[in-house]
RNA sequence: GCCCCCGUAGCUCAGUUGGAUAGAGCGGCGGUUUCCUAAACCGUAGGCCACACGUUCAAGUCGUGUCGGGGGCACCA
């Protein structure tokens, strides 16, 4: 980017200085432990020592910017009314407060602060200059969490179901990295087992078949067509003479290769990694063993946690340990169900000493979940799980086509797949984005209807044109020789104080405080609400207000420095969705 | 039978430890372009927040119950 003489003559007109960032996390815990330590200071110990002074974004722009509510709240500890309250708080803070620039007490009892025009183009500019991560608090501290996701066993291509799943994982480790932890992301499957029996077993069939023997599909096997491929690559790697009988073990593993190689490609349809596939015959049989032992040797109540019944099989006694049901961990054939290595994998994630465990599982895992998490409870300690261990559940999709709903079920072959989600959608940005404009606890509808309309109606396009509109304007103001400050001024406020301007930068001054929330709740749906947000936001701002204006320069300057704001913010932002940020459209 | 989710504008959905006049997109109606991207903007209509009771100074938000819808619950994973 080029600098004509007009800028260089604003950078020496103006002072320019360095100074301590004040980000709005840090405005508003400054705001908080003022308004505290005034509360107690004028009531002392009438005040619970779990008393906070809560401050929160303003919904009216006559509130002020942030406000709080504390004296409707002590009205009934201090027997007073809210707005005597409020000005007996107000009173002893008044000139006090960095970045405030008024402070008000409005309807029943709020206290509503206006920002300051300073600060608040303060903070647009260390989003144009340093990005949305450094005004996001470090909530991580560089501590560690471990995410497992998808976790889908290798049967099969990932379908539109482990897709949500897969956009959920991803966001939410990517906001993790964003609030400051070190993310490991981590993808469980089964390698062992009754299913990858099924599995090698329905490749034999398709491959006999295709040799004109007469073969069919086991009970439970799996009828999807992508196996009729495999056999074919199978005979003509092996050739023809493998037998179920004598080669399962060439089977399943073959096809334990080929669904690994499809879900990994699926995967990178949507661009995610894993740092870890964690199979579980690792666990088998010593950390599976290891874990039966360590339950066994827990009675509650003078019952012994793990019993076995007559048939043969071992029971673990939930019922012990709050839950409603006893369940079976070995079979009478010797076997481990499923929950068995479930928690001895848990036991083997908590010992890497993470700081935090998340697990992001379909609803059909509720209650094995819970199990788990029970079992892990009763060997590790009830508080040092519940601190570490976070479970997100997220409910189905059911697709919407031409305006019907599409019934999909997985074992016999009829679904969805991930891939063909993503032709149909025509990429896997709308994908994305569209996944994630509902809360994970919600049922969702995927209109592929919607998701395939290249218009404003689908909202990714609407976010992504708002930054092509940006970049369009930097470029302009390129070629007219404008470009805003490197540094930041105080004085540049003065330039922006027009109502659009202002407007604009409330909105941009509230989004790392929103985005950390967002973190906070592993809530990522959220972000698409923010980057919706921030679109309205620029386009009305470049409704009403002109940016690139040579006849103007300084004040052209100062509102370019809030597009590069809003630009870089949505960028970083669809950064976190792994959604692209295009220049041009 | 047990468990989970949902019920907010015509449709799809947001709604920040409970707070001020309940919001957005799409759809409807009416406008805006000699000007940096009209994939945009502005205005307008449209709501007993399923229902009842309770807690509270204050409930869309919390609790109990009722009704309605979706989903899950294996000795599959």
């Amino acid at each position: 980017m080029k600098c004509s003489g007009a800028m260089s003559q604003v950078l020496n007109t103006m002072v320019w200085r360095t100074r301590r960032m004040m980000t709005p996390a840090m405005l508003r815990n400054e705001l908080e432990s003022v308004l505290e330590s005034s509360v107690r200071s004028i009531w002392g110990d009438r005040i619970p020592d779990d008393f906070r002074a809560v401050v929160s974004g303003s919904n009216n722009l006559e509130y002020g910017d942030v406000s709080c509510q504390a004296a409707m709240r002590l009205a009934g500890i201090v027997k007073d009314n809210p707005r005597a309250i409020a000005g007996r708080i107000t009173e002893t803070l008044t000139g006090r407060i960095k970045g405030i620039s008024s402070i008000s007490i409005d309807g029943p009892g709020f206290i509503n602060f206006r920002l300051s025009d300073n600060y608040l183009a303060s903070t647009a500019f260390d989003l144009a200059s340093s990005g949305l991560q450094s005004l996001l608090p470090d909530t991580g501290a560089g501590r560690e969490v471990l995410v497992e996701f998808v976790s889908s066993n290798p049967t099969g291509p990932l379908t539109v179901g482990h897709c949500r799943q897969a956009v959920l994982g991803s966001t939410i480790s990517s906001l993790l990295e964003a609030s400051g932890w070190k993310v490991s992301r981590e993808y469980y499957f089964n390698d062992t087992g009754r299913q990858m029996t099924l599995l090698g077993e329905s490749l034999a069939a398709r491959y006999s078949s295709a040799q004109g023997d007469e073969a069919v599909i086991p009970e439970g096997g799996y009828h999807g067509s992508y196996i009729i491929e495999w056999a074919a690559d199978l005979s003509a790697e092996l050739g023809t003479g493998l037998t179920w009988k004598r080669d399962r073990d060439t089977f399943i593993r073959f096809a334990e290769e080929k669904a690994m190689k499809m879900i990994l490609s699926d995967l990178s349809l949507l661009g995610i990694e894993f740092d870890r596939f964690f199979a579980e015959s690792e666990l088998i049989p010593e950390a599976v063993t290891d874990a039966i032992e360590k339950l066994s040797r827990i009675t509650i109540e003078g019952k012994s946690l793990v019993y076995e019944s007559d048939s043969g099989k071992l029971w673990l006694r939930f019922t012990a340990l709050g839950r409603p049901k006893d369940r079976v961990i070995i079979r009478d054939n010797g076997t481990y169900t499923y929950r068995m290595p479930d928690i001895a994998y848990h036991l083997d994630k908590f010992s890497r000493n993470y700081d935090l465990v998340v697990d992001i599982f379909g609803a059909d895992h509720l209650d094995t979940s819970r199990d788990v998490a029970a079992a892990l409870e009763c060997l590790l300690g009830e508080k040092s799980v519940s601190a570490k261990l976070r479970v997100i559940i997220h409910q189905f999709v059911t697709l919407v086509k031409d305006g019907r709903k599409i019934k999909m079920s997985t074992r016999s072959g009829e679904f969805v797949t991930l891939r063909e989600l993503i032709n149909d959608a025509g990429s896997s940005d709308v994908t994305k984005y569209l996944f994630l404009t509902r809360r994970a606890d919600a049922h969702m509808d995927f209109d592929l209807d919607l998701a395939r309309k290249q218009s404003s109606e689908n909202p990714v396009y609407y976010v992504q044109y708002a930054h092509a509109r940006i970049a369009g304007i930097l470029r302009t103001a390129d070629e007219a020789g404008i470009c805003s400050p490197v540094e930041f001024s105080g004085d540049v406020s003065c330039l922006l104080d027009g109502e659009y301007e202002r407007e604009l930068m409330r909105l941009l001054e509230s989004v790392s405080v929103r985005v950390a929330a967002a973190a906070d709740e592993m809530e990522p749906h959220r972000l698409t609400e923010i980057l919706a947000d921030l679109a309205t936001g620029f386009h009305r701002f470049y409704q009403h207000v002109r940016v690139v204006d040579t006849d103007n320069s300084d004040v052209s300057e100062a509102r370019l420095m809030l597009c590069r704001a809003c630009r870089r913010c949505i960028s970083d932002l669809l950064g976190i969705l792994g959604v692209d940020a295009p220049d041009r459209m």
